[in-house]
DNA sequence: CGGCGTTCCGGTAACGGTTCCGGCGTTTGT
DNA sequence: ACAAACGCCGGAACCGTTACCGGAACGCCG
């Protein structure tokens, strides 16, 4: 029954085949299989009828040549099996998938030299397309991409980037105003920041909400509360000593992502300060993770599947040669309350 | 300096315009590029200079068309962003990266109807083998898949497979022998078992290990110890409760997974039994969670990504007809204490 | 010196589609 | 009633590469 178990065929079944079987040229196949309207109805059904019977499907790679569209779409990772990337990326896929295209996977390893020269490869013929995670390029090197006439959307600049190439990221600085409300809201004043690399677009953006919000509470920040982070557990415990350190160390944290926050809590819990007692934590992300520490992580949701999605909308759109009203786009986050954020005693 | 700024060359360079420069036939370019032997050195120089500066890269798809090979390999996963899935495929990702060869990333959703309709496409021209994860098809199907002649290694297989079809993974009893060994090392004698669904292969290798393990400290298993789960942290949770309203519960439990394991710390913790003082939880896998969780979850670890990159090495050898050796590879297992576990009251 | 094997290279037929062009036969406009 | 338009379909060029075949140049040996 399965269709995979018909044909004597031996191997693999060409348009050619189908085109003899229905008593018609390979050039009506051709239509009838991508959907074009020139075609009778009954001829269209008889077609179908035998397309489906043999299991044929068109060959990637011939199609490719020809139409000069392969139906593969590339995308560059620093790292594949960190949470937040791989939920992009399984976004972006679950969204080809409806398409009926496929997702070309490159890990990057963070390497600037393996992602440009990655990306040549994928300009070449092999796909329609790109998604780039996290680019390490420069918007100059992206913007050459664009007048190659390359298609692409970037997800989560690391800088700032050029107008002309389409991007979709977190509404940053909205969200750290998220998290500091909820930490200003249930009575904190003296709220620290572990940041991340300075000069990254997640950064600056989450850093500019922190200070909004400190602002708005009639707050002024205060420089010894605010340190530089790596976005890793690893940097997370490093800001968290050097905070609890301080003579007057704060009653909140507000980490710039969930791991360092994780990282936060563990040096928290080796020096005995009890969470959320006596200090409250909250990240950015919502990873799994996020919900499964103890306390578990109150945190500003990223919609990291729903921005791979709209990623690759995006590129369709492009494909199409449509014009895109807006090539920037922010998603919008949300807090999520849980264990690790209480009023300061 | 970048290759990509070179060209005034519209777009895409083709093996013609350099067998034109370098006024040779564009047979001698493929050759150079395809490092075949019977080029001069000089003439191998010479194509070499003037592909590097145009910066010519094959056409993928003309060559799938012409010779058969696309460079492109099929993945199939039931989810992307599973943590266990992720490692799989950043493996494989990698191995093939050194191959120039990329990953086609294909999420079936646990759909087996999506899984066998992407398989068949897959085959049809568009890669020329594949990685199937935790394939949802059985034995039957996978061979009808072979005797296509298509190319494929499974990882983790969810059911026993035929001897004839590829297949890579963990040592499942060994690794639960480790983790009872540790226990029963610390002088549990009580060990109850959160298994995987009854029939996969994972769940049946791994309680014949938990069974071999008592056996050799002269315990009989005790029916009631023993329960199944999902593999998922709601399993965890449900199947500790159980356990836990036992008349005598356990004073160990090995969780056949870490997100089981997971839950099972969830539970305790509700219930107010402390961890590992009154309940010693190991787990199975060693994904990161594993390090953040309170306390630290011993586990036992299997090598995933190690597993991806095996993976491919097999269907390397394969694509290139070579008979393996062994069709059936099984990667050893680590135990790694951790917090969760200590000596019983 | 002729024949033969090597080495190196060019010509060219596939590969399996897509798409343009043109040709029927039938309807529509005037 | 005749031209124009349209619906539907077949023929064939073309996409960029690889692989096969054969030829030229050269060296070696008998």
């Amino acid at each position: 029954m399965g269709s995979m178990s018909e044909g004597g065929g031996n191997g693999h079944v060409t348009i050619r085949e189908i085109a003899a079987l229905a008593g018609v040229s390979i050039a009506t196949v051709s239509r009838v299989v991508n959907g074009r309207e020139d075609v009778s109805a009954e001829t269209r059904e008889l077609v179908q009828r035998v397309v489906r019977e043999r299991g044929y499907t068109a060959n990637r790679s011939a199609r490719g040549l020809s139409g000069g569209r392969t139906g593969l779409i590339g995308a560059t990772v620093p790292m594949v099996h960190y949470p937040y990337f791989s939920q992009l990326v399984g976004g972006a896929a679950e969204a080809l998938y409806e398409q009926d295209m496929r997702l070309v996977l490159c890990p990057t390893m963070h390497e600037h030299e393996r992602e440009v020269s990655l990306l040549e490869r994928l300009m070449h013929g092999t796909t329609d397309g790109a998604v780039i995670i996290l680019p390490e390029e420069s918007s100059d090197e992206l913007e050459a991409l664009l007048n190659h006439g390359y298609r692409f959307v970037v997800i989560d600049p690391m800088m700032p980037l050029n107008e002309r190439s389409p991007a979709v990221s977190a509404a940053h600085a909205a969200g750290a105003d998220q998290a500091m409300r909820h930490l200003l809201s249930i009575g904190h004043t003296r709220i620290a920041a572990i940041t991340g690399p300075r000069g990254m677009k997640a950064t600056e953006d989450r850093r500019r909400g922190y200070y909004a919000a400190l602002a708005a509470a009639g707050l002024m920040p205060d420089p010894e509360l605010e340190v530089e982070g790596n976005f890793e557990i690893s940097g997370g415990v490093s800001a968290a000593q050097q905070l609890l350190d301080l003579s007057e160390p704060p009653t909140a944290i507000f980490s710039f992502n969930d791991n360092m926050a994780i990282g936060a809590m563990q040096t928290a819990r080796a020096r005995g300060v009890r969470l959320p007692e006596e200090l409250s934590i909250v990240g950015f992300d919502d990873l799994e993770e996020a919900a499964i520490v103890t306390p578990a992580l109150t945190t500003i949701r990223q919609p990291l599947a729903e921005m791979g999605r709209i990623a690759v909308s995006l590129l369709m759109r492009l494909l199409d040669n449509q014009r895109l009203e807006a090539l920037h786009v922010e998603l919008g986050t949300r807090l999520v309350v849980r264990d690790s954020t209480a009023p300061p005693r």
